[in-house]
DNA sequence: TTCCTTAATAGTAACTATTATCATTTATAA
DNA sequence: TTATAAATGATAATAGTTACTATTAAGGAA
């Protein structure tokens, strides 16, 4: 199932500057990056590698929900939390919750053989920005009895 | 922040959709269903609405890792699992987790204020069709010494 | 009731993230 | 050193979603 992957310039600095970072880059963000020692990559080459080398175990693709695709240079199973308002992606482990999902081996007849949990809140610089979010609220013709 | 919303035959006729299925459609999915009834209405009214009502409480959105936005009839918050074969979404109802993972109120210094939690795997019917799925592995240069 | 204001609509264009295509280049095994 | 197939850069295409705009129609006030 593994092909045999060539040690291309571009595909070699893709994987070295995303392990140097612990932020969660999306594939344009790695894609400037990448430019500045690389100027003439093409933004294809670099979704076509983080592709590829996340088939291959070598980088971790996330996929978030409602956001877009981030990847991460950590292939270690952890999970993630965002901030809904600067949209980054922090790092969170909690093994204990990780031990007690990975016990989950079938659902509604399901074969389980993913868990993802994903927190989302306000990091600590954006929660001294925003103070309290307010809750919407359900009023009027719409109200349905019983579920 | 609940802007009053109109009781458009749209509208209504979109909640009511809804509401009758347990499945969970995509925004183009509920505009094939209404257009039987409302063969006039544009896809746009139906993302439109979708939205609104979700921000108003009414369906609920849900936004699956690496997949299409999808809706949901059920207000009541509760897990889901996909199928990674046909695409096709669940209910899972996990109280115990449920209980866990809303005891969780900050990580990393930030403010949880959501927890998502998803389950893939292969679904009763595409297990039978698929057997197992081969797992990838890693070899050659790529390899790199500690996280 | 009729009128008025403004939200909502249909139709369509635009946008964003991602994938595909293809002629050319290049890593690597023989 | 060469042959070959993988990978690249450039660009077009696609999917899903959002924005725009002239027109229609809720629903409160007169």
């Amino acid at each position: 199932m593994n092909r045999n992957l060539r040690a291309t310039a571009q595909r070699k600095l893709i994987v070295e500057e995303l392990r140097k970072l612990n932020s969660h880059p999306t594939a344009n963000e790695i894609y400037e990056i990448v430019r500045a020692k690389l100027p003439k990559i093409s933004l294809g080459t670099v979704y076509r590698n983080l592709e590829i080398l996340s088939e291959s175990g070598l980088i971790q693709k996330l996929e978030m929900a409602g956001s877009q695709r981030r990847f991460d240079g950590t292939v270690e199973d952890h999970f993630h939390v965002k901030c809904i308002s600067c949209e980054r992606v922090s790092d969170a482990e909690l093994p204990f919750l990780k031990e007690i999902l990975d016990s989950i081996e079938g659902v509604n007849d399901y074969k389980i053989m993913q868990r993802r949990l994903e927190f989302s809140g306000l990091c600590p610089k954006c929660r001294n920005k925003n103070g309290e979010m307010e809750q919407p609220e359900v009023s009027g013709w719409e109200r349905h009895e019983a579920g």
